[in-house]
DNA sequence: TTAAAAATAGACCGACTTGTCTACTTCAAG
DNA sequence: CTTGAAGTAGACAAGTCGGTCTATTTTTAA
């Protein structure tokens, strides 16, 4: 692996268990065995690094959740199934998404609260990504936009507050809680 | 108003606003004017301010929501408020809360992942609390404990999930939505 | 009035921060 | 075999970090 990646790797496993603001330059560069001029090789200072990192937890979790919704039929179906994929990623039986820590995206934004901020604003696009996702579905099931649009809003706001309960409260049942309400949000339809 | 008061008001206000890692006690003191060592006669250490910024953050937290869900009946009317309160603290209409940066709680998880550290242990505490405040309405509209209980988290699953779609989206009317999906759900009870 | 308590300003400590710079090595392509 | 790019190690800069210490002033209470 080229030591961008290496870099960017390293960097993320570390912000997202610690935080960004916690974990210095050096530290990066340690335990990734990559020298600091390397590093303000490929990156221009600390925060275009963080960037990096945002981005390519974005593209990995928006792969693992899309591939693991497409295992099942459009729909009904691949929204409840996203409810189990975040289940298996709240109890850490996703090694792509490394130990579960909350979302990376609402931790960060605790440090970035500027919404003008690069990083606010990766992280911002990420959630609207992952929106669009489950409209794409629920379009599917329901007879308009608006009825695709509100549903798609209320099981997102299922899963998001599923995440923070498993991560705040160490809630590990979350999930499936939260599928159950979805469940039966859906069902009558 | 004490100095250790003061000392409290500013680092939440700062830690709130920037995260905490990135707040240094200097700035808090600077801004606060008070003297270093008047911050460590009160404090033995940074984190030990932390932890009472947390606190009072739930106090303050916790006596606004509570006293503005009991301006309403109890049950239905007072969850309902729940929701215009949460709206008008998104979009700054709440003096007391501060300007909003997303929920004070989460943010500090996102630095603290530790599920053990005293920090962490503080706001898993105070969602814990908000759920039994919620929970206590949900049994005046519900005919089991288990119904209350279930009902009492989906709609803080809406809750925290409205809060994270305001603050990382910027959606002011993240709220307002959550109201819609939470009112269809208690009608038909 | 006096004595104790509390707060002040600010020097100081060692460690760490992001970022730059130099000198040396590794490696691959022509 | 040579040339140039890429990487390494580590010193270095200027500033900040949390925290301690001293010396002085202000406040409070007996």
């Amino acid at each position: 692996m080229g030591r961008r990646q290496v870099l960017i790797d390293t960097a993320l496993r570390l912000f997202y268990e610690h935080g960004i603001h916690a974990i210095g330059i050096n530290q990066v560069l340690q335990e990734s065995g990559v020298a600091k001029q390397t590093l303000y090789n490929h990156f221009e200072s600390k925060d275009s690094l963080v960037e990096a990192a945002v981005e390519h937890r974005d593209k990995l979790f928006f792969q693992w959740l899309e591939s693991r919704m497409s295992s099942q039929p459009a729909g009904r179906e691949a929204l409840m199934e996203m409810f189990d994929a975040v289940h298996d990623w709240f109890n850490n039986r996703v090694p792509t998404l490394h130990r579960f820590y909350g979302c990376f995206f609402i931790n960060t934004c605790g440090e970035y609260s500027d919404p003008e901020h690069p990083v606010h604003k990766r992280c911002a696009a990420h959630k609207t990504r992952i929106f669009e996702l489950l409209k794409q579905h629920t379009r599917e099931i329901c007879s308009s936009e608006a009825d695709a649009e509100e549903l798609a809003n209320a099981l997102f706001l299922l899963k998001e507050g599923a995440i923070v309960k498993a991560h705040v409260e160490g809630d590990l049942d979350a999930a499936l809680k939260a599928k159950g309400v979805a469940s039966r949000m859906i069902s009558p339809h």
